[in-house]
Parts: structure tokens; sequence; C-alpha cells
DNA sequence: GCGCCGGATGATAACGTTTACATTCACCCT
DNA sequence: AGGGTGAATGTAAACGTTATCATCCGGCGC
């Protein structure tokens, strides 16, 4: 039997209001009493019981987060994005992922409920439909990555189209004219934009030339399939532009297992910028998606909705996406003439920052 | 104003007793009154407020996990095996990390406190004194990889001296004879336990020989540096075991920097069995921690003390390190002689699973 | 035919806070 | 001097559930 706040009243002698009042620094308490209180509070190991407080001022402090998995950096830092931004805002996170399909994540949905002062949410389910049935009308929400663009959430993105477009005008640069892509998983928001950005870059920088598309999930593993599949190909494209950097990895291990030599017989580029492309080797030319950020962003935006209900304007925001070139795609192809060598307005291996 | 349970009992003719009840799925309500209650219940959307409920059934359903750090895969993964574990038994749950020290992590601690129902704690500040002061008696925690032995906590560890101590010999099966050792941050139980099991083994297999340990942080960066300081040496060691794979891999950039080539020129060996390492070139050589098993299995136990209050007996387990030898110490060094083949018991990579 | 039994349901008291309102009391102003 | 003022504190009503006990009612045994 838990200690409250009317053990706490009856030992330091006054009532249960003047001891709320002290506890949560109210101005109309005498030091003196507050001290006295505070002490009681401090002997008796008192911890208010949330379940109480939040029952009657309707605020969990809690923030939920429905992510699709957690598989590999991406979520890792995405949600040390989030963790490190609700820290600093008092808020605590209850995450929730790993559903399969739209039915788990409406119950995974369904449960947060009252648990949750507001939910971050990432899912390839997050249709605007399927929002509207599972989250009520006036719990606070803001999208991350998904193709739900109605009014009435705020969401954040990052700019997936501009990054896959910025990529293959590199390799266009870099000479290449046959680049091959790994896309991601058909049903993926992310993936989808993705290919989209490699398709209008091809139709712009290099038009009329027909697609290489192999298929992929986003896992190492499904890299890797690829990576055996261009190496398989009769004619076989100058570089390849995996759409997600573990992918590239692992298309890169296929590469080595063929004897290919990467950059030299191949060019490969990835995407997300995940901390461990810069220590492969070669370190890997990627698209920075600066996915701790979009977290922390995220949080404080559903943090200000929480706090100021009547809402701010359900804002949609884009985050650049920068290209990071490194050595992967040093070289160009031996077929091809040296593009130029330092194009500027190029990002380069500069920045500490992970 | 969100739909209570008194406007579910009003528009169904009922008492709210009567509704729990139908909610709740006792026995003692007639079939024909549940169905009612539930067509009301969809046709309001209602869902009950946790707080209320766990006001007053003193459970919250949720469990709450306390981590040191969100950095790489290895966090990424023991999430993963905890929400795994947790969705399947019907538990949410609630992660705080990030805490740089005791007092933090205290805090942090403590503000969870009646938000959980049990604690699974990973802290390298978690001294049994530390523990005690700020976890609730009647709290079932779990421990994670600690220091901490008394007999108040279940606990649960990777076996991290047996799995140096292995790669020690393994390295030494090969023929190596100077093997540099990169440490973990020193505050870190299991970055000492390597250190020790890297000791014994040394002490056991090379016996006299002075050993090269080289510090570092668990980052991939601080791999790096400790690459860069091998390179430099006079006497330069034929094999380097990082105690864990991130500096592995930072370390095998600094190595190919510096043109030396894995495992021709030198050994790497790398700690724990991240996903990455495997489609890194070459493949690493590692101990595989299993820590989504890790973090599934301190759940489940969670779980079971939660449920049934009078507590199991507060036992230890250890999850055994197995060596996964792969190419990064695939040949023996050009100064020894070829160690046998192939030694028997010793774990090929085979396995499929991740 | 009457009392009893048991299953369905209703009324209501918890649970541990916060907060609106009431009370007390010292002090000050005219 | 007397009433008004305002700060400190107390009282009690919420909050939305669950659980305990009471009540009701039909049926059944004697």
């Amino acid at each position: 039997m838990a200690t409250t706040i009317k053990d706490v009243a009856r030992v330091a002698g006054v009532s249960v209001a003047t001891v709320s009042r002290a506890l949560n620094g109210r101005a109309n308490v005498t030091a003196q009493t507050r001290e006295r209180v505070l002490g009681v509070v401090a002997q008796l190991r008192f911890v208010p019981s949330s379940a109480a407080q939040s029952m009657i001022t309707r605020r969990t402090h809690t923030v939920g987060a429905l992510l699709p998995d957690l598989h590999g950096d991406y979520f890792s830092e995405l949600i040390r994005g989030i963790d490190l931004a609700a820290r600093a805002r008092g808020l605590h996170l209850l995450v929730s992922s790993s559903h399969g399909d739209a039915t788990e994540a409406a119950a995974a949905l369904r449960a947060m409920n009252g648990r949750v002062d507001g939910l971050l949410v990432m899912s390839p389910h997050a249709s605007a439909d399927f929002l509207w049935g599972n989250v009520p009308d006036d719990l606070p929400a803001v999208l991350m990555n998904t193709r739900v663009a109605d009014g009435r959430y705020a969401s954040f993105a990052i700019d997936n189209h501009g990054g896959a477009f910025a990529m293959v005008r590199h390799l266009v640069e870099r000479g290449h004219r046959e680049i091959a892509f790994v896309a991601g998983p058909e049903s993926n928001f992310e993936a989808h934009e993705r290919l989209l950005g490699f398709r209008a870059a091809l139709a712009e920088c290099l038009p009329g030339r027909a697609e290489l598309v192999l298929q992929g999930d986003f896992t190492q593993a499904s890299g890797h399939r690829a990576g055996s599949q261009v190496v398989a190909l009769a004619h076989r494209p100058s570089a390849v532009f995996a759409s997600n950097d573990m992918m590239a990895i692992g298309c890169l291990a296929a590469l080595n297992e063929a004897g290919l030599q990467v950059p030299r017989d191949i060019a490969l580029a990835g995407f997300d910028d995940i901390p461990i492309g810069r220590y492969i080797d070669p370190p890997l030319t990627t698209v920075r998606a600066r996915i701790t950020e979009l977290g922390g962003l995220a949080l404080e935006r559903l943090a200000s909705a929480i706090e100021q209900r009547d809402g701010l304007a359900p804002l949609h925001q884009t985050l650049r996406a920068d290209l990071i070139v490194r050595a992967s795609t040093a070289s160009a192809p031996a077929s091809a003439s040296p593009a130029s060598a330092s194009p500027a307005g190029r990002r380069r291996e500069l920045d500490p920052s992970p």
C-alpha cells in the first residue's frame, strides 16, 4: 500500500489541498508550511500517483510514437531524436511498433488512447481514413513521412523525391548513363517517393533511357540479392543507386563477392546517411536524410500542439535531403569521359556531425 | 469532452456496473445485454479511460525501459526484442534513455513511478544503492547487463567474459601472438567484463605477454582513432580485437585508409554481431551477443513477476555468447604457422537468422 | 403454496489527486 | 472602532472506472 497525499497531510498536520499546493509550487503557501510539507514528502518517499493526476488533469505528459518497425539504424536514430526532444520537454515516450497490418496498427493506436497526450505517427498504413477512424478528434497528432496530406494534421517529411533526384544528377554528372535503381517495398511511401524522384531525374537528365529498377525491401538481404542480379546482367550498369543505405551495403557485399570493386568497376550510392555508411569501404555516397532531426521537429511540433490546444495551423514541412559525396562514386566509369572534377554547390565530407 | 462509461450506460439503458461487466467479459451478463452494450460502445466510439482504470486496478499494463543510450544497432535490437515480447504480452513500452549521469537516471526512474507495472533497467549507473533509493520496494524490476547481483532483482546478461575469452582463443589458434584490444568506456560494466575476459584469455593462452589495450568508448569514431593508433605503432600487432562491432568497423576504416588489408595484413574482430557486420568487407568475425533475445527474455521475466506478485526467485541468467568466425580473421598472419584449418566446435557462418 | 436459491442487474463506495469554494484570521483604512 | 480585504488554509466535489453489496425476479423443492 503506497503512501498517498493523505498520509503526507496527516503527518505534516495540514490538509491535502495544502500538500497538493506545496507540491505543485502554487504561490499561496507559506514558505514555512511548504518546507514542512516537502520534508514529510521526502521522509515518506511519497510520489504522487500519476494515474490519479492524469485522471483529473487530463494530461499524461506522455506522447505515443507509432512506428512501422524497429530494424536498423534508421529507427534507432528516429527514436533517439524523438526521445531527446521529449526529455527536453519533460515528456515521456510510449513506443509501439512492429505491427504488420493495418488492423494491428489500429489496435495499437486505440490502445494508446487515454495513455498519451499526443501521437507521433509514422506508418505505411496511415491513410487519412485510417487515422480518422482510430484517433480521437481531440488528440493532437503529427505525421512523419506519410502520404496523408489533408488539412487535419501537421506533418513532416524528408525530401525523398528531391534527394533521389539529386543523386541521379550527381551520377550523371560523374558520367554514368546506365543507372540501376534498387527500390524499396512497394507499399512504403518513402520508397515510392524515392522511386519517383529517380524516374523524374532520369527523364530530365537521360531522356529516352529505359529505366532499370530492381525490387528490394529496404533490408540488407534484399540489397544483396539486388547486387547479385546486377552482377548477372548481360549489360551491366555502371552505377547502382540503392534507395536506402542498408540495401546499398548488402549490395556492396554482393558486388565484392563477384570480384567487382567499387567505385573502380561500378559506382554505388545509397540513401539515408546512416552512421555506418561512412565507415564502410569505400565510404558510401548517399543522401542525408536527417532522421534524428525529423523526430525532434515532429515532437516539438506535437508538444506545442499539446500545450496550446487551439492548435497551430496543420502545416506540412519538408526537410531538405542533402547529397553526401563519398568515395563509392568517386571516379567516372572507364567508358565515360571524366566529368567536372568538383561540381560547385555540392557537399563534401567535411562535417563532423553524425 | 470524451464519452464515458456513464454515457454508454444511459444510452444502453443499463447501469454503469453492467457496462463495465460487459466490457470486461465477466460471466454474469446476459448475452443479449452484452450485445446491446457492445453495440452502444461501438456506436459511441467509447474507449475506457486508462487513467481511471489503472487508478483503481493499480495496473497500467505498461513497462518501463531505462536505457543508457540509443545509439546504433545495439539498442535498436534491444528495444526490438523488448517491444516484440511486450506486444505479445499485451504490454505497452515506455522508454527512457540518454541520461548522462546518475542524477538524471534517478529522475527518469522516479518519473516512471506509477506509470509502469515493472521496470527493465540497463544502466551503467545501476548500482544496488541507486536502485534501492529510486525504485519502490514493490515494483518488480529486471536488470540487464549490470553489475548489481544482490538477491533483490532478477537479471540477465550476455556472457561478455566468456565471449571475449573465446575470441582471444580463436585468434591465438589462428596463430596470432600480438593482439591489441580496443576497450569500451571504463565505467561501462559490459566493457569491463569484456576486458577481463580478454585479460584472462591472454593469461591462459599467451602467458607472460604484455597486454596491449587501447581506450575506446564503443563509438565508431573511437574505433577509428584506435585503428590509427595501431597503424602508428612501431611494433604492430597481428590482430585487433575491438570490444564491440561499431569500434571494429571504425577501426577497419582506419586500417584501410593506412593501406592495410584485412585480414591479409592484420586480423580484426569485434563483439556483438550487429546485423551490419556480415555485410562489410571483409565480413567481421565477432561474438554473437543475442541482444534481441536478451531484451525478450528480460521482458518475459518481468511480465511473470508482474502477474504473480509473490515473485519468482531473483535468478541471474547469463546468455551464451557464441563465436562467429567470418573472413576478417580468415588467414593466419604471415609470421605464424597456419593453425588448424577448421577447429571443431566452432561456429561457421551458416545460420540465416539476424 | 411458500420459502429459498441463484443469476442478473443496480446503487454506491472506493481509488488519489486537483480545484472551486468556504472559512479563518490578521491587518489596514477611514 | 468596525468592517472590508486578501492571503493562508480547510472542505468537499469532481474525475471515470471497478468492485462490493444489495436488490430483484424467476424457478424449484418440499
